[in-house]
DNA sequence: CAAGCTATGTCAGAATACTGACATGAGTCA
DNA sequence: TGACTCATGTCAGTATTCTGACATAGCTTG
């Protein structure tokens, strides 16, 4: 059912952005699959994740780093700091930033979590080399470098 | 501000999962600022795209290809058909689905869009061989095919 | 010092997408 | 035939994210 070539379009079918947009879309999918047992949603997840290796972080730095806007960073933040999963002290130690960082039971709720998104990820790294992992590894910073240049040729 | 230098296990830096995120959050900026200008969104672009190559899909169809839920497709349905981008027939010629078509001014619409979307796409693509860009095809499907299969063995 | 610029946290409203639910049409199976 | 299952279109409500706006802290510059 899907003849009738419109010219000069995206072909969907070869486009490696629809194919990110694809992948993108499996990984979230199977993400939220084995969160929403644990009560958790991705964007939590993320957060957690973030806080966890990057002790320290503002509410901005942790919306950067989660691909959110920093309100809707702070709006998570608010739910996880009242839900006793995370603190921030009541003034800033410098400029505005207040440092994030997860309480013991924040740090308990993240290790079933992250272990749950690992195995997705093995899964989806399954039947590929060494060898193309890393290849796929700089091919997609390759990608993110490119778009993030605006005015610059690569 | 937090300084730099979080030099302790961050596993998010070689993460392939986290990566993916990023490359897509790159892309949809990428398309929405270029889309933005011509009055569409990314979701909109998705839902012409698909008609132009696949005419006659049905709203579900339609929300499959965007990734989108079919609920969320027929809001967009509905406000596309008012516009006057799409049409659909009153009654469905079998079973329940409503093959979507372009109209022309949705085609004119659409030209100016897809030739935005793939300026974005070849600016993503640039610094990449051939052989890279294959590779990357071959690597993406692969990671989508792992991700959608359950109980499948390789 | 004063002015300007940037980054941050936060509140409020708007836009977007999702989940739940219901009715209908088509195919399957006993 | 009738019951069952599945896919679809659609309405309604909820949830999530975004854009807009404001005040404040720190830095830079003249």
């Amino acid at each position: 059912m899907s003849q009738e070539g419109v010219g000069a379009g995206v072909d969907l079918e070869t486009s490696l952005g629809y194919l990110l947009k694809e992948a993108s879309s499996a990984l979230r999918a199977a993400m939220e699959e084995v969160l929403r047992p644990l009560g958790m949603s991705v964007t939590h997840y993320a957060c957690l994740e973030l806080l966890a290796q990057r002790p320290g972080l503002s509410n901005s730095e942790l919306a950067r780093g989660a691909f959110v806007t920093r309100q809707t960073m702070n709006v998570l933040l608010q739910a996880l700091e009242r839900d006793g999963y995370v603190t921030r002290p009541a003034e800033a130690p410098v400029g505005k930033a207040l440092p994030t960082r997860l309480t013991p039971s924040g740090r308990r709720s993240l290790e079933k979590a992250s272990a749950a998104v690992r195995s997705v990820e093995a899964r989806m790294l399954a039947g590929l080399t060494e060898t193309e992992q890393s290849g796929a590894f700089r091919i997609l910073k390759s990608m993110i470098n490119s778009l993030h240049g605006d005015k610059e040729g690569a």
